[in-house]
DNA sequence: AACGTTTGCGCAAACGTTTGTTGTTGATAA
DNA sequence: TTATCAACAACAAACGTTTGCGCAAACGTT
């Protein structure tokens, strides 16, 4: 059966369309009694507005684009929970499209938020983009976009972000305080700001204190188990008393190549890591983390966004968590 | 600055709106120079077609609804990064709503995706869904459904689900074969298909081998945290040297229950379970577990539900894993 | 009785497309 | 010459809404 519209609510009750409409967002132009006879039939027929005709009449969508890299990974699930519970508050809905860690295919999916009208978009960088342009046709059709987590300096976008450095700097530290000497350091890809921010906190903690005998390594990996390769690879040169993990990924990758290795944490060597908190919870209660909290980065982004659709011409904005 | 639409595009060249459109895609009845013109002046104008227009002229959204419980899980990643990766090959888009295991907010998901016009929706269930009349006008306006993983009894709709009985009896058995006699099974909620199936398998591994003097308890819990604790209340009365547990999130529970208490694996008490396979290998080596693959599932359902969409009125169908 | 205001509803345009039909050319064939 | 037929482009309707405006009847005020 097809899908009733205003038009036969219109035609049954013998009324022009427009009133229909009205009757529905209870307008007290309508009289009472015809609204409620309306609203009535509304309902025996099922009726549901149909949103393209709306969203078209009113160039609005209600929709808000979310790009991430892949969904696969700790961080985004809670990060996607994060913005769905805020934007849902407020009758957005999400579209999301994953880039697959590629370039091509981040620039054809914010060509597909543009075509769907997007009111605004949410989007974390893929490793491989090095510049923006393609937001441009975004910037100038004045749609708000905020960047999440991963960026580009000098993007000219808002951006959310957590205060990596610090953060890093901090666990490192906190490593240094309980006793540890020789720590080992393992990143992520070396072309991102995250990683780079990281590297640099956990370089000022081990500098900091060189001359107390910290020795810090440090090597890049691509994701669990190059992480769990590297570990175990480094372990045959080097016996480290403590590994700092730069996220979720990272640390399931340590923490299995130690378990492997019957490495005793933290007795033999320490972990310490920066997550999204749940893991390290049920991996090892042994592992320390400094909590990295993507469902609040989720929410804060959202906010934000929300905050920058509903008042436009705001200035460029950072975050930070 | 404001959006080029087909009509500024016609107001330049001069030529009707039909002329555009008809020009853009290439169709015979246009000029090549004029086409080629049109097409120029476009590529100038940053002019993408506005797919509010699109979709209301044509009734369809390109659209497809996906509803699920939670995304933070370790299963549904996974499932939708398989579903993402279909989909966007035929040029559709997912919308994504959870339900925050909420039956009130599943009803109100499903109205939005009927609201939106999704050409298409692939849904699971939450725990506290027990008939499906919300789908009810979706089903009438012969919107393809496709229910995920867990499913109810005689929904009538189509189905795409794991092997859940055998798998569940084969994790059983391989339990008793290898050497275990007191068996705690840990099931996630009693309405869901997917428990009725997967304790069944369990039951029946268990009675098979009931003459050998094999014993089966079981529990029903909500989530890695209840599963946690169910185990821990389980170890007070009773101490089984096997368990079984239904999914990654109580392979979870389970595991740190049995770390808290000092349980050692397997020498105490053997773990195995369902997965989606990652969380096992860094949660702990000694977890067995037998192959869930989210990924395929959800390229399997996101192609069985094209095939529904591209050819209507095809009977009901199930397909498993 | 004349006037102004309110109440209740219809009319029509608009949002940006697509697409069936009609109309205008110029060339070709009879 | 006239009829035929392409080739090309314009016209207009349609998709389902929302919303500014107009209009009539009913009411209240002098």
């Amino acid at each position: 059966m097809k899908r009733a519209t205003i038009k036969d609510i219109a035609n049954i009750a013998g009324v022009n369309i427009s009133t229909v409409s009205r009757a529905l967002k209870d307008h007290p132009d309508i009289g009472l009694e015809l609204r409620n006879k309306i609203k009535r039939l509304a309902e025996e027929l099922h009726y549901h507005p149909n949103l393209m005709g709306v969203q078209l009449r009113k160039q609005k969508s209600n929709l808000i684009g979310l790009i991430i890299p892949e969904a696969y990974m700790f961080f985004f699930p809670s990060v996607i929970k994060g913005i769905s519970d805020v934007i849902q508050e407020y009758g957005y809905k999400l579209l999301v499209l994953q880039s697959g860690e590629k370039l091509e295919r981040e620039i054809e999916n914010v060509r597909i938020c543009y075509e769907n009208g997007v009111d605004g978009l949410l989007m974390t960088l893929t490793n491989k983009t090095v510049n923006v342009h393609h937001l441009d046709e975004l910037r100038e059709a004045d749609v708000p976009v905020v960047l999440l987590d991963k960026v580009l300096k000098d993007s000219g976008f808002d951006e959310v972000i957590i205060e990596d450095e610090k953060a890093a700097q901090m666990c490192t530290e906190y490593l240094i305080e309980t006793g540890c000497k020789n720590i080992l350091g393992i990143f992520g890809n070396a072309n991102l700001m995250i990683t780079t921010k990281r590297l640099s906190g956990f370089l000022k903690a081990i500098d900091a204190h060189k001359q107390q005998g910290i020795v810090g390594n440090y090597k890049f990996v691509e994701d669990t188990f190059t992480a769990w390769n590297a570990v175990e690879q480094y372990f045959e040169i080097d016996q480290p008393d403590a590994i700092f993990a730069m996220s979720d990924e990272i640390i399931a990758g340590v923490i299995a190549a130690l378990k492997k290795m019957k490495v005793a944490i933290p007795e033999s060597c320490s972990v310490i890591g920066m997550s999204d908190g749940f893991l390290p919870q049920i991996l090892d209660p042994q592992v320390t983390y400094l909590h990295h909290d993507g469902y609040t980065l989720g929410k804060m982004a959202a906010n934000h966004l929300i905050q920058k659709m509903n008042n436009k011409y705001s200035a460029t904005q950072h975050e930070c968590l």
